[in-house]
DNA sequence: CCAGAGGTGAACGAGAGTGTTAACTTCTGA
DNA sequence: TCAGAAGTTAACACTCTCGTTCACCTCTGG
């Protein structure tokens, strides 16, 4: 049976982004698959890391083409289709996060795969509908954090996706002191 | 010179938090002292990991012991108070965090330390003064994510502990719909 | 039906970290 | 000042994972 690259990095995100340092073994019975198949295709374990992190960065950023170029009427939609997108990619993105302290190279990934929802959040506060006195970096910080929140809870069975989506959205619109 | 086992765990907490897998040379290193040293007292790296695991636990309760028992009526102050209180044990608790996944025994004490102001949150919109339509655990859930977010912001430098904790205070309270 | 691509399993050396011990040095307090 | 506690350095065996190779299956398409 041919197996797929996406496959593995499927199995590997899930796998690396409970434990960063589990065996590739590990990772290759996960998938059902041998070590040696891994090895094939990625002859390191940095070259498997780094197919995952493009990937996983390739994916953030495939959602974030949803974000607004400009604040458009409805912000709540907009900032919920964002949300709605960027949450299947839990696993990838608590993978990315543990990975970024430990390898500089995915540092520049990391934030690059971020900037467009600074920008839209900048915008939407120098437009005066958010609170003025929380910095800039703040704003993208605090959403992120809900992200990850919501990912534990989704990840512990606690939590639909959909219902997730909604509270970060409304969470973090009130708590930037969104007044439509 | 006598080297305290609270300086050890200090060091430990700050470097495992960085890179849970850091070599046991690293940490002595970090510390200044030797790997034998750090053998000595806790002759396993389980025993060290347990033992910082246990110290973390401790000094989060000792925080905790800021929650009020009942809602009083500067629900703001005492939110901030608590915060105050949590924003210094940033690596330790990031590196426990990362740590429940790996060691099942952690998770118990993960939860005893959190339950406090799980129990805080539920009493607080059970009175009626958080928006009655998100579930208890997101609230518990919300404010950890806002603190870890907080303590990254902490860490690479971007913000003061004292301005970090009033934006997690004022970001969570609006964000759960709190009214005074 | 057969060739070959794709996958498996076993094996092995290298390197790193841990656990452990022992001999040696330095600090501390009685 | 001196004895003992505390810390250091050096060394070694053991274990684990990785990188690598190779002979051997097994599925698939022509």
């Amino acid at each position: 049976m041919v197996i797929k690259n996406e496959r593995i990095l499927d199995v590997a995100a899930e796998v690396l982004a409970r434990r960063p340092d589990a065996t590739l073994q590990t990772i290759a019975d996960s998938a059902g698959i041998s070590r040696t198949t891994i090895f094939n295709r990625y002859p390191t374990r940095s070259d498997l890391i780094e197919a995952l992190a493009i990937d996983t960065v390739a994916r953030i950023g495939e959602a974030m083409k949803r974000v607004p170029t400009s604040v458009e009427a409805d912000v709540e939609a907009d900032l919920l289709a964002i949300t709605d997108a960027l949450m299947p990619l839990g696993s990838r993105t608590i993978f990315l996060r543990l990975h970024v302290d430990t390898n500089d190279a995915l540092d520049a990934h990391w934030i690059e795969a971020v900037t467009p929802l600074a920008i839209y959040f900048s915008v939407l506060k120098a437009s005066g509908r958010l609170r003025q006195d929380h910095p800039d970096r703040w704003l993208t910080a605090s959403y992120i954090g809900l992200l990850f929140a919501a990912w534990d809870e989704i990840e512990s069975g606690e939590i639909g996706r959909v219902r997730a989506a909604r509270l970060i959205t409304q969470t973090w619109l009130t708590g930037a002191g969104y007044s439509g």
